[in-house]
DNA sequence: TTTAATTAGTTGCACGTGCAACTAATTAAA
DNA sequence: TTTAATTAGTTGCACGTGCAACTAATTAAA
């Protein structure tokens, strides 16, 4: 017979650990950057990427890349437009559509980020073997696909 | 001779893709919470986690508890009062410390939404074996010890 | 070709976050 | 015992988030 508390211990399992986990690397990273003088947030950080490898992408299909609302990337790049960090350019085929492009003081600032984030994955790693952060990605994956599975709205 | 982009390969490293997953379990317990009719967020859930354990904590030591800025926990917990959540009292032998204590309707709120919680990690361990899963939880240990360490302001 | 459906992006609303500066209460130091 | 330091909690500010309802543009259907 079960009793009523008898679910899953969630205090010991991955779900909790990994909220905290991300919570304190958030933290750090937003406190390096801040040290570094660098006025940008983690999402910000995220889009400048996104663009560095993709630029022109579209609102929409950024926002599918990073996983987030539409509205909420409208926000996201109408700051990152207004800091000069990127540019909104209309399509002029299809209206509709909004391209995104990095701009120099974007790229300068992606730039100035990219030691930060190798010292934090540094950080992060140390004492991790490359066996185990293969494991880790691999169940990260997984865990994404299990969820993926269960909803195709995702 | 290093090359200037010459990091860490970080498209393929833990830090992004513990981000993504943690924004995947997100988004679905949120979306299974308002399935469910149940008004809570991710953060409401964990406080009441925590109260049903240590009713009666004050908001200082919750905030640490929650790995939270005591500004945001203000926040936090003034909303769930409202809602009629949980009640602040303000001590009376050191009248700066405001007490939580749960309330029933907390109780019967936390209550409900522990076998969605269930059912999210058992979502999430599909196909994890124990062994995988406490691999996991050691490494995720491991990263937050390797911060700590790092920044002894925290 | 007019009408309906779809698509990209925006806005209001409510929520959650940290920092800095603040108040009020308490404790330690001069 | 008055004065200074510390502590718990709050508020303004700026940021980031999703949902629902919206506009404008485009495409598909009648």
């Amino acid at each position: 017979m079960k009793k009523n508390q008898d679910f899953i211990d969630f205090e010991n399992s991955i779900g909790p650990w990994l909220g905290k986990t991300i919570k304190v690397i958030d933290f750090h990273l937003q406190e390096k950057f801040k040290e570094q003088g660098l006025d940008l947030t983690k999402e910000q950080m995220i889009v400048l990427k996104k663009l560095s490898q993709k630029d022109g992408v579209n609102q929409q299909d950024l926002a599918i890349l990073t996983l987030r609302n539409k509205s909420s990337l409208t926000r996201l790049v109408c700051k990152m437009e207004k800091k000069g960090l990127l540019q909104r350019k209309t399509c002029k085929i299809d209206k509709r559509n909004k391209h995104l492009f990095i701009t120099p003081l974007g790229e300068e600032t992606f730039y100035k980020s990219k030691p930060i984030i190798s010292a934090i994955l540094a950080t992060m790693q140390k004492g991790i073997s490359k066996e185990e952060q293969k494991i880790m990605i691999r169940l990260l994956q997984k865990i994404q696909l299990n969820f993926n599975e269960d909803c195709t709205s995702f």
